[in-house]
DNA sequence: ACGTTGACCGGCG
DNA sequence: TCGCCGGCCAACG
């Protein structure tokens, strides 16, 4: 797997998380690890913060439910439109959270 | 080649 | 939960 087959698939699928649902980047990680056994949650931030303008990066948030620094406004405002289960300033992880293997 | 910098994460106090 | 730390790994100067 190289380096732009896996920015590929991590944006497919950032594009399959259901809107109200979110997935942390590690989460995003995880569910890729793969033979090459790249895991790495911060690259998956990188590749969000370079590449995130084409899908539903509000989707994707850290481990806390936090939204991505510097974009929390445009975040909380489609999450918020969309109905994602909210806990003040952040994402209620516990409620929200989704795996691809939920929507299956 | 090398140090620094992140849209990160889990462990510990 | 918060803050600090060490590990993580590609991108950049």
């Amino acid at each position: 797997m190289t380096p732009d087959e896996y920015v590929e698939a991590v944006l497919d699928l950032v594009e399959r998380i259901p809107p109200g649902r979110v997935m942390s980047y590690g989460a995003v990680a995880d569910a890729l690890a793969d033979r090459s056994g790249r895991t790495s949650a911060r690259l998956v931030g990188a590749i969000m913060s370079r590449h995130g303008g084409s899908v539903p990066w509000h989707r994707v948030v850290n481990s806390a439910g936090r939204l991505p620094p510097g974009h929390e406004r445009e975040a909380r405002a489609r999450l918020r439109a969309e109905g994602t289960p909210l806990r003040g300033e952040r994402v209620d992880m516990a409620a929200a959270g989704w795996s691809p293997e939920e929507g299956m």
